[in-house]
DNA sequence: CTGGGGAAGGGGCCC
DNA sequence: CGGGCCCCTTCCCCA
């Protein structure tokens, strides 16, 4: 006879022991932050302990000390009230970092809750897409905040991974900026780059992460005893493998993969700087920017459309550049015959949006002796650094036309494009870029 | 078919 | 932490 209450009636008693500091046999310091805990709920939760307090296991009298620093303690303290409850509050916020800890930690179960979460993300703002469109932008920005989502979550009886089954408020937007028309999106995180650069608006995808304000439990199975021995699925999917797979410090090639420095019976502390491991590949970055800039080649986030010719790109400098270089003509490089040109010996040319530079001889060549001389303070007058983030140095469309209409009277050769391709896209596509 | 050039895009890192 | 620069690789277009 089994009662199922005895099981988190047990956890909840070791949660509240380690609460006021009962039988706490270990010391974990994050950051300067002090966390009590039990050494044998942490060798039953974690890889990462289960090695440590193996090779420690001699000396049990005494207490044992670990120092973490490549966490915040806040993160810390999800994953041990995780641990101690079965529950994990995830957020779009400390998501990335609960996962990169728990691969950290060796504790599977943690993040395949956390992919899971990710995923559900995705598919919320798939099933948003649509609806998005249909709302006025005094929608979307009214109040900017957002009502909680209500996740609630269980364990697979078969596989040890997490489903989720959401019921999210569909009157709200995911995300103010990024949506596409891509019907063709994957499912999948991981974009194939080749894939992204034939089509960048069909294909790319768009992963929204929930607000802060969006606390999410996910919700172990109450006497699931695959919570307290992670490493020990035998029934998880194949995707479920690989992820875990590339999440894992040893087989990720994660840096803090040497396994636990035990010695001084203290957990390492001198670890290296690389902090942030990407949950979708081995990549590890220092800088929590540098990660957030990362993921955006796997979820093909573009927040920073070009006003000029509605491509977008997933970085400021990377659309500042293109800007530069397609629209601005910064290059004093002939395009022609390659030599290099100054205000003196070339003149810009307009072709539809794009622009770029000729000398005088390429100019006669293709009949263009004369050039409009405002170009070029127009030109300078137009630049991203007056405000990129608000869009404000785009190329309005009273100035693109004048533009194209001075180039069309001075060149036969030359094709100019009266309306360029942005109208239509910066009707559908553009969106305020906020960030 | 192939090689070169341009543009895009990703990572590292400094400010 | 964002912005921006530099360097590098990859991809696409075109001769």
């Amino acid at each position: 006879m089994e009662i199922s209450s005895h099981q988190s009636h047990l956890l909840e008693q070791l949660n509240e022991q380690r609460r006021q500091d009962v039988f706490c046999d270990c010391s974990i310091l994050v950051e300067g932050k002090v966390f009590k805990a039990h050494r044998n709920v942490l060798f039953a939760s974690s890889g990462y302990f289960k090695m440590l307090l193996s090779q420690n296991s001699k000396e049990t009298s005494q207490p044992t000390t670990a120092t973490f620093q490549t966490f915040s303690p806040d993160t810390f303290t999800v994953i041990l009230d995780f641990v101690y409850s079965g529950k994990l509050s995830l957020t779009g916020q400390n998501v990335i970092e609960v996962m990169s800890a728990a691969s950290f930690l060796q504790m599977t179960d943690v993040i395949s809750v956390c992919k899971t979460f990710i995923k559900s993300s995705l598919d919320i703002s798939e099933k948003e897409k649509d609806r998005y469109f249909s709302l006025s932008d005094k929608d979307t920005g009214s109040n900017g905040v957002e009502r909680p989502s209500v996740y609630s979550s269980s364990w697979q009886e078969d596989g040890g991974s997490p489903r989720s089954h959401l019921s999210p408020d569909h009157g709200k937007p995911w995300n103010k900026y990024s949506y596409h028309p891509a019907s063709q999106r994957s499912p999948q995180p991981p974009l194939a780059k080749h894939e992204q650069r034939k089509d960048p608006i069909k294909k790319t995808k768009h992963l929204r992460l929930p607000q802060p304000s969006e606390v999410v439990h996910f919700k172990s199975g109450k006497g699931d005893a695959r919570t307290s021995d992670s490493g020990h699925h035998v029934s998880q999917s194949e995707e479920q493998v690989q992820v875990d797979a590339e999440v894992d410090p040893v087989s990720a090639g994660y840096p803090y993969s040497q396994g636990p420095e035990v010695a001084s019976r203290s957990f390492p502390d001198n670890l290296p700087r690389l902090r942030f491991k990407c949950p979708y590949c081995t990549h590890v970055v220092k800088r929590k920017a540098d990660l957030k800039r990362h993921l955006r080649c796997h979820t093909g986030e573009r927040p920073y459309p070009c006003q000029a010719c509605g491509k977008r790109f997933s970085r400021l400098d990377h659309l500042s550049s293109h800007f530069r270089t397609i629209h601005q003509a910064c290059k004093l490089i002939c395009r022609k015959c390659k030599r290099h040109v100054t205000d003196l010996t070339g003149q810009v040319v307009q072709e539809g949006t794009r622009r770029y530079r000729l000398c005088n001889e390429c100019l006669t060549e293709v009949g263009m002796d004369s050039l409009p001389a405002d170009l070029e303070t127009e030109q300078h007058r137009v630049s991203p650094a007056d405000g990129d983030k608000d869009c404000r140095w785009h190329l309005s469309e009273e100035e693109n036309r004048s533009y194209v209409e001075i180039v069309e009277d001075g060149s036969a050769d030359l094709v100019i494009q009266q309306v360029d391709d942005s109208e239509e896209e910066e009707e559908k596509e553009i969106k305020p870029n906020i960030r």
